[in-house]
DNA sequence: CAGTCGTGGTA
DNA sequence: TTACCAAGACT
């Protein structure tokens, strides 16, 4: 049952310049979008942001046009829409994963008004198992704002797309510039790789995103919105595929020549593990089994059938209890259970 | 700002 | 087998 239709391959820029995604795309960049506005003085490594980016720009960006993949949202058909969902699936989520889920999501809601008529469990459910289902709940809070506020269509501003559940400042910048070819500095875990390993010089970035990390992304921006978008799917597959957490392969990067880490030897990661996350018996594993029963149930659930996902009770009923108060699961008369309607 | 929030593939 | 990792957001 591959739904996926035998589309023709488009060009990554297609996607970005798609008129039917929605609202024009810019073709003047806003005031204040300099990437030298920053009030700081510019910190180590980044006044030379200007010369590494003449470096890094050509090869990166040529190197997308020969193997970016040819994924669904970006696709010209995918619009604004698309991107969007796509994104929202794919937060901490890996890409094979993503697309079937993407297309049957596609499929049968076109659009923000056609997830927002329907209740929030549905969208739970067809979340299936992507993970973090507060996501769906996100991701239709997102399209009934949508239908509500901005008449259906995905807004192009990166504050309004900002303003909606689900959305943090990668998000919006990755809608804005994927979706509307517009000029952001899109960071997200892959092009913080890459600029920590070619610019910076070491294995990893922070955990979290730094200020300097923000400046740097945007002291490498290209200046037009065309070829800013670019850079920013260029440089975020350029970490998917090749520039990777593990086992990079620099014999296959446009820029290892200039790769400050790599020139520097490929020092290891200095400081304290990545995090530990243990999921076996923490709440997020009880919450997960007992979604998954209401996920699988066509209607509501007896307070036995989810008993019997857990042993310890104490545990059991704080997970249930989380899944209620996050608006995750409904609570019925008589101690039955539904995904909300 | 550190913790929380799912799931499954891979080294 | 354990541990890490995968296009983060929110509190």
């Amino acid at each position: 049952m591959t739904a996926i239709p035998p589309l023709p391959a488009s060009t990554p820029e297609a996607a970005v310049n798609d008129p039917s995604a929605g609202p024009r795309p810019r073709t003047v960049p806003g005031p204040g979008s300099g990437a030298d506005r920053a009030g700081a003085p510019d910190a180590a490594g980044v006044e030379t942001a200007g010369t590494r980016a003449s470096a890094l720009h050509a090869p990166v960006l040529a190197w997308f046009d020969q193997h970016a993949r040819d994924l669904p949202w970006r696709r010209p058909e995918a619009g604004a829409w698309g991107v969007m969902v796509s994104e929202f699936m794919l937060q901490q989520t890996p890409v094979s994963r993503v697309l079937p889920v993407y297309e049957q999501w596609l499929a049968r809601w076109p659009r923000p008004a056609d997830l927002a008529a329907e209740p929030s469990g549905e969208a739970v459910r067809a979340w299936g198992r992507l993970g973090y289902p507060r996501r769906a709940l996100r991701l239709h809070g997102a399209a009934v704002a949508i239908t509500e506020r901005h008449g259906g269509d995905v807004p192009s501003e990166h504050a309004q797309l900002l303003a909606l559940p689900g959305i943090g400042e990668y998000t919006a910048a990755a809608v804005a510039s994927f979706a509307y070819g517009q000029r952001h500095a899109v960071l997200d875990t892959n092009v913080r790789r890459v600029f920590a390993r070619t610019v910076t010089g070491v294995q990893y970035p922070p955990n979290a995103t730094t200020a300097a990390e923000r400046k740097l992304a945007r002291a490498l921006l290209p200046d037009d919105d065309t070829t800013a978008a670019h850079w920013a799917a260029a440089s975020m597959e350029l970490g998917a595929l090749v520039c990777t957490a593990r086992n990079e392969d620099c014999s296959r990067c446009p820029v290892s020549g200039h790769c400050a880490w790599r020139l520097a030897g490929k020092p290891a990661h200095e400081g304290p593990a990545r995090r530990g996350q243990t999921y076996a018996g923490t709440d997020r594993q009880v919450r997960g089994r007992l979604l998954a029963v209401l996920r699988e149930s066509a209607g509501p659930v007896g307070q036995a059938s989810l008993d019997a996902v857990w042993h310890e009770p104490v545990q059991r009923a704080r997970a249930l209890d989380g899944l209620v108060a996050d608006g995750l699961v409904e609570p019925l008369e008589g101690g039955r259970y539904r995904l909300p309607g």
